[in-house]
DNA sequence: CAGCGAAGTGAACGCCGATTCACAATGTCA
DNA sequence: TGACATTGTGAATCGGCGTTCACTTCGCTG
């Protein structure tokens, strides 16, 4: 029975992997120290040398789920100055990773998450806006070298960039994937980005 | 102590609002047949003489908000007949109930209630659908009309108009309503609206 | 090799929440 | 008024889950 003795690290890696699994196949409420342990191979008690609770787990979890996403704004901005064709790039990433790991959709569309817990909300809230910000520094990048027109504020834009993605991702998750987020995605694209350029006739 | 005696009817409607005013309050994890009975002035096990199960009581409050979603649809339509004032107007009541109804956000983005219920989930991903089809044939109607430009895709411009709320409902349920979400929307709106008539240049 | 700390085990505790059931109160209709 | 159905009550049940703890096992280090 005794489970290989690893290191905390290594364990706190695979629980917070085994966690987004099992969030991903059954939702943040069917999250249990019992099948987590399970699914790493351990007894539920044994987490405990590795998380004091939790409430821990899940805030590992989305902590590593916030790296993930940061790191994408990072590459695509590295990758390209034009910010129009940044933020298309920024698109993709984004979809493709909700995409490959639908425990995403299910911890941000979840409130079992925040409920009774401000501070992780706030945490989470937190990380969103600094993305916005993200894209709201591209956009005005673009504005400042005319590539995109200055009729509206790179705020509002930004927000409206993360609608392109959102209601797809939602309808994605509700139809259990029979929504294909990343066609709508790129066909949203095209009149978004037309939006973004060709409004330059005021 | 006793509790007056009401009809069914009644009481299934004090339930379901009183289980959609706790939601807003603490979110659906938090909701709980005790907390339930209790605001309704009833004793736990009496609201089994009016609903089956916890799941009923969730499924009537789900079908209760459903009703009025399609409702702010048909008054819209019948208000005006412009396409694109249409949709101005359904952005805004749609805002509105939304802002007075925060329990509808955190069963939208909730996820207790339809892991394991994959038959609720799918009525509420058919009422979105359905609410999403509404949209399009609005916007189809412009097009036929010359209103709107007919380069892209009814549906996909209806789940963009989506796009128009759905971060900004989010952003704002995550900031406690920090976040003004009308505002956004007006702003948003006003991009959008751009984009539906004046890519006519094509 | 002796020992010490880190990692794993299994049983048990305590709590909370959904649901049930026998019983009481109420309202209606003949 | 008397019977029957409906609604409300309170106690009890039942299960699940997070967490704790005393104990064991493993692996490194002096």
């Amino acid at each position: 029975m005794a489970a290989e003795k690893l290191e905390t690290e290594v364990r706190q890696d695979q629980i917070t992997n085994a966690a987004l699994g099992l969030i991903a196949a059954k939702g943040v409420s069917e999250l249990s120290m019992a099948k987590l342990a399970n699914r790493v191979g351990l007894v539920p008690s044994a987490i405990y040398r590795h998380f004091k609770s939790k409430d821990e787990v899940l805030d590992a979890t989305i902590a590593h789920i916030s790296e993930r996403l940061m790191n994408n704004v990072r590459s695509a901005r590295k990758e390209t100055s034009d910010a129009v064709e940044c933020l298309h790039m920024l698109l993709a990433s984004h979809v493709e990773l909700v995409r490959q790991n639908r425990g995403i959709l299910h911890i941000v569309f979840s409130d079992s998450v925040y409920s009774g817990r401000p501070l992780r909300k706030q945490r989470m809230y937190q990380a969103v806006a600094a993305y916005l910000n993200e894209v709201a520094a591209i956009i005005a990048d673009g504005q400042v070298h005319g590539l995109i027109c200055r009729d509206s504020d790179a705020h509002t834009l930004a927000v409206m960039f993360l609608g392109l993605i959102q209601p797809a991702a939602f309808l994605s998750h509700m139809s259990n994937g029979e929504f294909d987020a990343a066609e709508h995605a790129e066909n949203a694209w095209k009149v978004f980005s037309a939006c973004l350029t060709g409004a330059q006739r005021s």
